[in-house]
DNA sequence: GCCGTTTTCGGCCCGACTGTTTTCAGTCG
């Protein structure tokens, strides 16, 4: 039987996204024109910046970088479900060539050739190839050059291609206490996707300012590693870990400080985007300055907030620098959060449960960050391996909450609970419990692979519950781990406006859930966001920075996150339902 | 392939580094 399920089933946006983007790497590995690859992938690009579905837009030609060709396409792929132009390319081209774009040094020219003239159609063709001592033999290949394509074989399939941000940030954190005792070094700041953060990671960038690149660079070599590259501006190293974790380090004088910081945050698209903006206005953005053209000066900045207000732009913060469509977007109207803003941690966990600290050490490490409060939410009986709580121990550590209430008058301290969301739905304590408390988070840390019908009548209960004020970790996902449950997004966002149900960002780095993208839907549709460490350990109330910038990529503003608010706003707040 | 109130042809962001070359192409971010 056909259903209408099954008429709009065929294609989605995601499918022509994926098959300009497919379409643009069998014609880099053609070797075609670069100009003509990018504009494929401009095209998908901008299909993804455009807020319709598929089926809303009537004239593919209207979005911006897709014209005749590309709609072309678009709507063979659309109506018959093929595309003949990728048909064409996957005739010419060896599909095992994909994987070797991801060798350093190899590009599509370079496949192109190595294909055309020694047959190579799949890694392990070129792997014999390289052991025959063929590659070397090819005008502009040398003995060097092989080495490292055998090196970056072997590296294949055992490392991953990008590391998910909770990796990273040690590494971070390491060798940014080393730069600050290098002396010669005037100026440091993360840059790329780590600036941005991202996600996922593929390298660390640091900008460094200094009047001696020669003594930096010095320094930079002791640092434990392999130097891979090694130029009087550049110094790139591979720290060995876990995996090779490759670290750049750009050295720039410091009046260059402000512009190279921003050129090496990128994105890629937002630096194209400013450049043609600057080539409008008949200047040159580099990582060195702005240049005029016609005069040949080169402008400097103290600092980034500068470099954007010579182009009449606020500063933008690096975390939304994505597509580019942030530059005509964001105005300093739309104040985003900051870390100054967070008034309280609600989400943390104490010997009582499976947290590293006892309730007094966490409540001192939290009046050390001046907050005006905070909430203590263990675990509850279900979560049995995290030593949950039992109603008799809840009531207990109330008490207890309650008279370190009269001890400190610098902190408010609510009494509150992580409670399950069980698997058949039902909630792991009665409400005449949770009524007894000043705040409920409900998660979900079970039977994740239920249907997604299962999730959502989990989820719908607790949003309907009256006591519970904030859904945790909403997704489930860990980053680059696992993806989480079944969530309907749509749903879950509509219940919380419905019900008055505060969505968490768990700024645990290998959590940031929800995602920025549903953050920023959630705000719009007016729901409200509460930022949480999470922590188990006091380090991990330092999670709250990670936090407030990843919110930032969702364009959450302070107004939107009850954790901002004044702690009688917070107590009225959650008072609501009981 | 896309784009255009300086353009319908000739650009398309810009510069550093590497490995191979004796002046530069390809790759990378």
């Amino acid at each position: 039987m056909r259903t209408v399920g099954d008429i709009n089933m065929g294609i989605n946006k995601k499918d022509v996204i994926r098959l300009l983007e497919k379409i643009a790497i069998y014609m880099e590995l053609k070797g075609e024109n670069p100009f003509k690859t990018a504009a494929f992938r401009k095209a998908a690009a901008s299909l993804e910046a455009d807020d319709r579905s598929l089926s809303e837009i009537t004239n593919f030609t209207e979005i911006p970088a897709i014209g005749k060709g590309t709609a072309a396409v678009i709507e063979e792929f659309v109506e018959d479900g093929v595309s003949s132009v990728l048909e064409q390319l996957q005739e010419e081209v060896p599909k095992g060539l994909i994987p070797l774009l991801q060798i350093p040094g190899l590009g599509g020219k370079t496949i192109a050739r190595l294909y055309k003239e020694l047959n190579v159609t799949d890694v392990e063709s070129l792997r014999e190839v390289c052991a025959a001592g063929k590659l070397r033999k090819l005008k502009g290949f040398g003995k060097k050059t092989e080495e490292n394509i055998k090196n970056a074989l072997e590296q294949m399939g055992r490392q991953p291609d990008r590391f998910p941000i909770a990796y990273m940030l040690p590494f971070t954190e390491q060798i940014e206490s080393y730069l600050k005792e290098v002396k010669e070094i005037k100026q440091f700041s993360r840059a790329g996707s780590l600036r941005r953060l991202s996600e996922t990671i593929k390298d660390l960038d640091f900008v460094i300012a200094t009047e001696h690149p020669k003594a930096v660079k010095e320094q930079l070599l002791k640092l434990d590693g392999e130097a891979a590259v090694s130029g009087d501006t550049k110094v790139t190293l591979h720290l060995q870990a876990d995996y090779t974790i490759s670290v750049d380090f750009r050295i720039v004088k410091p009046s260059e400080f402000a512009t190279a910081l921003h050129h090496f945050t990128g994105s890629a698209e937002h630096n194209v985007r400013m450049r043609q903006i600057a080539k409008e206005r008949g200047e040159k953005i580099s990582e060195y300055g702005v240049e005029n053209t016609e005069t040949g000066k080169v402008e400097t900045f103290q600092t980034e907030k500068d470099f954007f207000k010579h182009f009449q732009l606020p500063w933008i913060p690096p975390e939304i620098r994505m597509n580019g469509k942030e530059i005509e977007h964001f105005s300093e109207a739309k104040q985003l959060i900051e870390l100054a803003d967070i008034k309280g941690d609600l989400h943390m966990h104490t010997t009582w449960s499976d947290g590293a600290y006892s309730l007094e050490e966490m409540i001192e490490a939290c009046r050390k960050k001046g907050y005006e409060y905070m909430a203590i939410t263990d675990h509850s009986e279900f979560l049995r391996v995290a030593g949950g709580l039992t109603p008799d121990r809840v009531r207990k550590q109330n008490e207890e909450i309650k008279a370190l209430n009269e001890k400190y008058d610098d902190i408010f301290i609510l009494s509150g609970i992580e409670m399950d969301i069980l698997p058949d739905g039902r909630l792991d304590f009665e409400d005449e419990l949770l009524s007894e408390l000043d705040i409920v988070i409900a998660s979900i840390h079970s039977s994740f692979f239920q249907p997604k019908s299962q999730i959502m009548k989990r989820l719908t209960n607790a949003l309907q519950n009256p006591h519970v004020d904030i859904i945790a970790h909403p997704t489930g996902r860990l980053i680059g781990r696992r993806d989480g449950y079944e969530v309907d997004m749509d749903m879950l966002i509509e219940l919380a406006k419905e019900t008055d149900t505060v969505l968490e960002l768990n700024a645990n780095p290998a959590r940031l859930d929800l995602a920025y993208s549903h953050l920023q839907k959630a705000q719009e549709a007016g729901v409200k966001i509460v930022i949480n460490t999470d922590a188990h350990n006091i380090s991990h109330l330092e999670y709250m920075d990670v936090g407030v910038s990843y919110a930032k990529k969702g364009w959450i503003r302070p107004g939107s996150v009850i954790n901002t608010w004044k702690k009688d706003e917070l107590l009225a707040f959650l008072k609501r339902g009981d």
